[in-house]
This record gives C-alpha cells, sequence and structure tokens, in this order.
DNA sequence: GTATGATTCATACGAACGTTTGACTTCCGA
DNA sequence: TCGGAAGTCAAACGTTCGTATGAATCATAC
C-alpha cells in the first residue's frame, strides 16, 4: 500500500532542490547533495552528467507543470467568460496562482524551488539561464495577449514593463518569506492571504493611469527640489 | 586640473563592482578583479583583508548615500507639505528615485551596482545580507512610517507586504534592464521613462483596496474551477 | 546458476579558488 | 641622505570543487 521507495535520482533531485534553495546554487557542492541523498559522489554524473544538467533537471521537473497550469487556468476563464472580457484580476489570479499551489502541494520543496527560479531569475551566470526565458516565452506571449486585451488603454510596451514589475513582485516574495513573517503563506492556495495580496497589489498596478497628470505635476516640483539642491 | 588618477584601492572597487555586476559575485574571482584592475592579485587582501570584505566595501560605497538621498528627498516633501498629507506619489518617488539617480550619475557603474545588490537581495549565502538589512532599516522605517500616514485604510502590516513588492519590482527592473529594453532608460533621472512607469504603478498597488469584493468573487468562482479539475 | 546490463562505490585527478608569504619597490618626512 | 612605513610583486600554499575511472555490487532474464 506504501509508495515505492523514492529511486537515487528522485532523492538527488529532492536534495538538490532543497539545498539550492536554502545555500544557494554555487555554495552549493555535489558533495552536499549525495550526503543528504544518501548516494555516491559519482551518481550526479552518472544520472545527469554534471552539476549544471541537474540544475536544468531540478528546474524543468516542476516549471513544465507549472505553466501548463497557469495556460489551463487562464483557459478555463476565458471559456467561461465566452465573449466577454476576462475580468483582469482573474487573468493575474491564473499567474500568480500557480506558484502558489505548488508551494502547498509540494510542501516545503515547492517553497524552495521556488527560490531556486528566483535565484537563476536574479543571476545570468547560471546555464540555465536562457532554457528558463525558452520555456517562459509562451506563458509570456499568452498572458501578456489577455492582458492587453483586458488594458485597452495601456499600450503593450507598458504591459510588457508592468508584467516585469509583477514578475518582481512574485520572485522577490519567494525569496524572502522565509525571513519575513508577512510573506508566508499558512493556507492552503485557495485562501492564501499573500496571493490574495498580490493578486489584488497587481490588478491596481496594471490598471494604473498610463500618463497620470498628478505624476507629471508632482515630477515638476520634484525637478525644482532637486536643481535647487 | 584634471582628476587625480585613481588608486589602487579605487580601481579594485570599479573593477569588483562591474564584474560582480556583469558575471555574478562568485563567479567573480579575484583574479578577475586584480586583472581589470590592473592591480596585483595580493592587493586584495592587502587593502581590504578578504573577498567578502571586497563585497562589503563595494556595498557600502553606493549604499549609505543612496539612501541618505531618499530621506533627504523624503524629508523636503514633508517639509513643503507642512501640516497637510505628502502624495503617496511623491513618498513613492522619494524612494525609488535615488537609485535611477545613481544609475544615471556614476554612468553605468551605477547600473551594475544596483545589479550587485539586487543579486545581494535574492541569496542569502552572501555574508553581507545582515549588513545590507541592518543598513536599510532606518529606511524602511521613516518610509513605512510615511506610507502608512498616506494610506489610513491599508494596514501596517498589509503595507510592509506591499512594499516588498515594489522592493521586488525594483530589484527585478535593475537585474534585467540590459535584456529587456522596455526596463532601459536612456534620459536623465528626472525624465527617466522607466521610473515614471515604476512610480505610477507602485501608487496604484499602494492603493488597492485592502479586501477586495471584486476579489473574493472571484476566488469563489477560481476555488469552483479548481475543484472540478 | 550464471551471464549481462544497470547501478553503486571508493578513490583519484586536475583545475581553480582565496589566502599567505617574504622579498622588492616606492614614497616621504627627518 | 637616509630610514622606515606603505604599497606592490611573483610565487606558492592548502583547500575545495566538478569530474573521471575502474572495480564491485545488484537486479533481471535465460
Amino acid at each position: 500500500m506504501s509508495t515505492a521507495a523514492p529511486t537515487t535520482k528522485d532523492r538527488l533531485l529532492d536534495a538538490a532542490e532543497q539545498l539550492f534553495g536554502d545555500k544557494g546554487i554555487t555554495a552549493t557542492s555535489l558533495r552536499d547533495v549525495t550526503a543528504l541523498a544518501n548516494a555516491n559522489l559519482a551518481s550526479v554524473n552518472y544520472h545527469f552528467g554534471s552539476k549544471d544538467s541537474l540544475l536544468a533537471a531540478v528546474f524543468e521537473r516542476r516549471f513544465g507543470p507549472m505553466n501548463d497550469r497557469r495556460l489551463e487556468i487562464l483557459s478555463e476563464f476565458q471559456a467561461e467568460a465566452d465573449d466577454r472580457q476576462v475580468p483582469l484580476e482573474k487573468i493575474l489570479w491564473a499567474w500568480l496562482e500557480p506558484p502558489f499551489h505548488m508551494r502547498h502541494e509540494a510542501g516545503d520543496a515547492g517553497e524552495r524551488y521556488m527560490r531556486v527560479v528566483s535565484r537563476v531569475y536574479a543571476d545570468p551566470t547560471h546555464s540555465i539561464h536562457e532554457l528558463f526565458l525558452r520555456q517562459f516565452e509562451t506563458v509570456r506571449e499568452r498572458f501578456h495577449d489577455a492582458l492587453a486585451a483586458a488594458l485597452p488603454t495601456i499600450s503593450p510596451y507598458e504591459i510588457t514593463r508592468r508584467m516585469h514589475y509583477c514578475i518582481g513582485s512574485l520572485a522577490h516574495t519567494f525569496c524572502w518569506c522565509q525571513q519575513i513573517p508577512s510573506l508566508c503563506s499558512t493556507a492552503g492556495p485557495q485562501t492564501d492571504e499573500v496571493l490574495h495580496s498580490l493578486v489584488a497589489f497587481a490588478a491596481a498596478g496594471m490598471r494604473a493611469p498610463a500618463d497620470s497628470d498628478v505624476l507629471h505635476e508632482l515630477i515638476g516640483s520634484a525637478n525644482a527640489t532637486e536643481s535647487s539642491r
């Protein structure tokens, strides 16, 4: 009745995910990984070929399913909206929920995984940087189109920008959720307080007037203040 | 009339800042740094003591002045507002402008520096992580208070959260500005398009209703959609 | 039982790293 | 002019890393 014992390959993936997420990628040696996985040092190169390939495997194990889920939820929302416009909040929900979902589904592993992704995101050194971008491209396009349709007054250029702001907020949340209590999530994904908060923040930010008069007026005074210093 | 030739110590700081920003911190060796600075390998340990101390020196050279500028601008806005409330946009401007200002002031160096900071931010491995938090604490408190005063309907807890969303957006912007054209800034800090965009986005996000009925309604349908899968 | 392919194991290799050393050079005040 | 502090230099040290090797072990099919 119990599940089958995990293979060495799986234990290596789990251990690598945990250590990459906790200690950082370059700071984690293959000896750390194999020690935690109760495996031999050479097993990494046997099963994966290299440390870079191990990182890529850790990355790919959850990235595809997570992005599939994003696209699925968005498709469902678009289907149920029929010809009407999908509300902005729903689009953002479809985008932001899957990372939180995985966090709860896979326990601490999901949270650590998101930290690995965020870290790869921040450091162009890692070889999977390009892999990352390639696999994300489909999701990026689908959501850019959906957001552009929901926000006709915002230029596609500005939407791209704001999507990056959202990505930054998301990545930062997972990078710091261990150390900052207010970013921790205790409940399940559907009732997740942080997810709600993030969707509300992102939706409002996305809807911000493209060319705020208030802002321009303020910048003028800021300029005056600046040059007087 | 010309400026004095930079000392070895300064050249090491410049080279380290450039390489840490371009290649990443752990991926940069002291041999890389000293080669770029036209200095001897041992000079790093002579002037700084260790690689970690070099990183800390790179970090501190600009972090203090940047935060001082933040506090100065905020103080000026508060002074000119007299008893009235400082507009939210101005508070966020005071917070977000100095990083952009430095980017233009110091040329490419400022941009690279911000990438170093963002990277340290994303990786708890680095020894200056705590130094970072300690030096940022004053700024964090001052701006949290200002934002809380400007947003009486948002709880302090939620304001802390949203400040982190803003930090994530900012850090992400600088991490990716080289690779994503829409995040590049070509003009000066006062007319910086990205800065304008970011302030507008952050202000709208900060003002988002704390407990959106729209959102709760949507989550309900999202839940139903979820469980039917 | 035994042969065969898959996996695990202890061990070693070479490279790259941060750091240290001690001699050498430069600079400047007495 | 000289003496000592400050700075620079080439060279090496010890460690750690990713990777490679070849023997040993295991599982499975005949």
